[in-house]
DNA sequence: AACTACCCCAACCGCGATACA
DNA sequence: GTGTATCGCGGTTGGGGTAGT
């Protein structure tokens, strides 16, 4: 059987959308709010299809949209996060306020992809480049296209070790801060069908100390769900955990070289808790080797 | 002024994920 | 548990605008 077409195309407008139309759908989400995009056309009385209204509402009429170029500080952090997360456009949307999953890709493509290929010539310095250097998984994204449209991926140098997370494909089920080391450890499965606990934008669902350790272990599944909670996570919690660890002498959790070691840890607290990704990325950065494909 | 080549971006397409009956 | 409907995402296309000749 058969994938069936979103909608029947007859009889249905394609193309460019008129100020007309958009009125019609504006008011219509207005009055009954979004969802429903496929039922949506005919109850607001548009000649297209639910996809189409859903793409023209998100990426063009709805109120929070950000209009305008796309400043130096929004390209340093889409390039950041690309670099982080791939051509995962509408996690990287989500951490730019206003700007579209549509509108980052079609800026990366233009832009910034133009600019890493000017920048990965051998007559450009390594020092640049390096800047725009990323890990692209799309080389499967057919490179000779023959049309003027000269948007396809350039192919990306790979002077550097990818950082990039691959939310899908890797797992990691937990992390082990290690009281004799600097850095968090996090433990990489991959394929393991173990249970994980479910991310929340608390932090303390990850924390499951044992009396039994001095270790503190972590369950959580590395997706993209948790990425996206992950980045909005509210650290201060487990600020308050390291307090209450400082403060108890008698807890067998807590030892002295514990305690140094979340230092490192829980002092980029702070950054995270600025909410601020780009003060997030360098806390992340070390773990990101752990997050690679083997 | 006319033509061509190129650029940009809105819109489309196909597929996987998820919800639901 | 299974099949179907719907949603959401990433890749791709096409057309309008514009710079160059």
């Amino acid at each position: 059987m058969g994938r069936r077409p979103c909608c029947a195309k007859e009889g249905l407008n394609r193309g460019a959308w008129t100020a007309m139309e958009d009125k019609i759908l504006t008011d219509y989400i207005r009055v009954h709010g979004e969802g429903k995009w496929r039922s949506l056309p005919k109850r607001a009385g548009l000649k297209r299809c639910g996809k189409s209204c859903r793409l023209r509402w998100l990426n063009y009429l709805r109120p929070d949209i950000k209009r305008g170029n796309i400043s130096r500080d929004e390209e340093d952090l889409i390039i950041r996060l690309h670099k982080l997360l791939g051509n995962r456009w509408s996690l990287i949307a989500g951490r730019l306020p206003g700007r579209t999953d549509n509108e980052i890709k079609n800026y990366w493509n233009t832009n910034i992809g133009k600019k890493i290929q000017v920048l990965s010539q051998p007559s450009a310095t390594s020092t640049i480049s390096n800047r725009y250097n990323s890990s692209n998984p799309q080389s499967k994204q057919n490179p000779s296209r023959t049309t003027d449209h000269s948007v396809a991926q350039p192919p990306l140098p790979n002077t550097e070790p990818s950082r990039l997370v691959r939310t899908k494909a890797s797992r990691c089920t937990k992390v082990f801060i290690r009281p004799d080391h600097q850095n968090v450890t996090i433990h990489h499965n991959v394929g393991v069908g173990e249970a994980a606990s479910d991310p929340g934008n608390d932090i303390s669902p990850f924390i499951s100390a044992k009396d039994d350790t001095s270790d503190f272990m972590m369950d959580f599944e590395m997706d993209e769900n948790f990425l996206s909670d992950f980045l909005n996570t509210d650290f201060s919690p487990l600020y308050e955990f390291h307090n209450d660890l400082k403060g108890d002498t008698t807890d067998t959790v807590t030892s002295s070289s514990s305690l140094d070691s979340n230092q490192n840890l829980l002092s980029s607290n702070e950054m995270l808790q600025s909410s601020d990704l780009q003060s997030l990325a360098p806390l992340l950065d070390p773990c990101m080797d752990w997050l690679q494909d083997q």
